[in-house]
DNA sequence: AATGAATGAGAGTTCATTCAT
DNA sequence: CATGAATGAACTCTCATTCAT
């Protein structure tokens, strides 16, 4: 037998993978009905409707990212190790939970009203965080990239992930982050001659 | 008076904008009746169906930017400065065609069977391109970073404007492929300290 | 250059091979448009619409197998030789414009209004015609078999043709035409009481 | 208030009758959903669509006439009664069952795929049958009349019967049946005269 | 706590037909 | 004469959701 929390848990997770796979519009309700072994009525015990199911899905997962973000950069003080940090972080989440991370970059626009509002508020949130992780890690105010780009930049390269990567694939999800971690703060080509040209 | 042509890509033009703002599967035929002033029966003079206006629309406009990256890179034959056209073409194609463009980034898996084929055959051949592209810019073979990761990321960079961007707003699209392709080259921290430390 | 006159004929004997393969309601005016080569709206310059195309095929058909047959048993005086060529010619007219005899077979009520009434006219004349041959041929007026059922046993096994003949099959028209004959008069069995009688 | 199978039965009991009426691809989902009471999605509940609505009752309607037909002539042996039987039973179920062998009768090509194979199945399995019990009562192997002829003049005899007859008329479905009988068997003019001619 | 049965609202698509040219 | 272009009306089918039990 299963608890009440344990259903609903199996719900979200069995729906985050069918979003993920079919996308929100087109996965229906019987859809999911048959993939967890509920009745197509029983869901909406636990459920209010398939927003709701959406909503939550991305809700707890934001709230789960931020978190962890928050903790990820806690103890450290120095500006660019808080950065790699940050990135790593959000990599190796992304990699964990590629499904829900899934709906959450690509979903963002099908939730609407009060609901969409919510996941927003999260979502600034987390942009913010970002951003003041960001400002401490740029070398100068005047630095020639603008700040939103710079972090919309970022969270670009890292959420389009879901896009072509495989976790099982030659590159294991650490190296990603540290790749990504390394591409986004020194570049292409870190080298000296870019540098000096600077100069 | 219209022609033939001239109806099809308005018709084209319409659908691209209302997908891009609605999602291709909440848009109803209806809707882009409305939007065209086309009647409901009138649109399927032109089209096959719903699936093929959005195969039209992908088609159409990977063509274009793969045809237009070709010609920005062609007479050059600096290895960083084909990298910075690239770049700079891409961003600058995708904040002058942004609803297609959104269309073509968001709406990847809304396709399927032969058109589908299709417009992935496109894509992989774009991707091949900045992969050559890459090849000959980065420093050496034995780069810390893989090549699809750098390529992806850099695409994850440059299709993830959709999801934020304003043409409008206070960067201008030439500012922004000029940030874009700094931050994807030398990076955030361009670090005379760092490259001294890793000569 | 065609005439009027055999672009119309074109277009009805088209029209009638495709009903008989495909039923008059599935077939579509762009089927027609198709299999005739002419326009899609040029066909109603010859033609009224979808059921006037039906209706003139039934028509005419109707009126040639009932000609046909007025002059096929005219010369004969024989009651029963009157029945046999009845028949034959019945039989031999269907296997000859298979076409068209399934389609008036088939599609008899696919037709309303003053159209179906029109052809239900002919048709009640043909049933007459037959009617008055029959009566003459049966042995007595106090015959064990109805009038009715007597004609319409006869014009269902002939008519059923259109369901599994196959005029290059193993019997040719000339002899399906006979045994038809022979059955519904002598039967399947030439009682045995005859039987001994003929021997 | 109804079980799920009698519900069902409703269903395809009324489609039959409206079928009969109007024909396959003239009556649509909202005649039915109005004449059976249900609303149109509510029929999907039971039916996967229009077309297996179609097939249930073909496929049904087969295999009881098969299944009777079969009772209908195991006890007996003689030949000629085994046929008199075969036919007695087709046309008793058919007046009894208009509305459905109206049908099958008529709609025998609106089928296609897997279900028209399975239909033309247990109708060859029927056809069959009948070849089986004329084979015996045929007077000689050599008989001067095919033997599909023969069947397809029966069948076309006694299917026709739902062009023209009235179960209320005035040929109870009882004399019908005998008539039908006699006449295939012994012929319009069974005597001795005709016999005697032929001499 | 769970579900079989039902449904309103709407989706994409088709079709016979028209009419300006 | 002929047709490219257009359309109103209707069709089958789907879906999220409900509710009596």
């Amino acid at each position: 037998m299963m608890t009440y929390d344990e259903r609903l848990e199996h719900l979200l997770a069995t729906a985050a993978n069918i979003f993920a796979a079919h996308g929100f519009h087109s996965t229906t309700m019987r859809d999911l009905s048959r993939a967890t072994g509920m009745s197509l009525a029983g869901m909406y015990y636990y459920v209010e409707g398939k927003d709701e199911l959406l909503f939550l899905i991305q809700e707890r997962c934001f709230t789960e990212v931020l978190t962890g973000a928050r903790a990820a950069i806690a103890a450290e003080t120095d500006p660019l190790e808080r950065l790699r940090r940050f990135i790593r972080h959000h990599v190796g989440f992304f990699t964990a939970h590629m499904a829900e991370m899934k709906v959450l970059s690509h979903e963002a626009e099908s939730l609407s009203g009060e609901r969409w509002e919510t996941v927003n508020r999260l979502k600034r949130t987390y942009v913010d965080l970002l951003l003041s992780v960001l400002d401490s890690a740029r070398p100068e105010a005047d630095s020639s990239i603008d700040a939103r780009v710079a972090a919309f930049a970022l969270f670009g390269m890292m959420n389009w992930i879901y896009t072509w990567y495989d976790t099982e694939g030659p590159v294991p999800p650490d190296r990603l982050a540290d790749q990504l971690a390394e591409l986004f703060m020194l570049g292409l080509v870190p080298s000296t001659v870019p540098a000096a040209q600077q100069g």
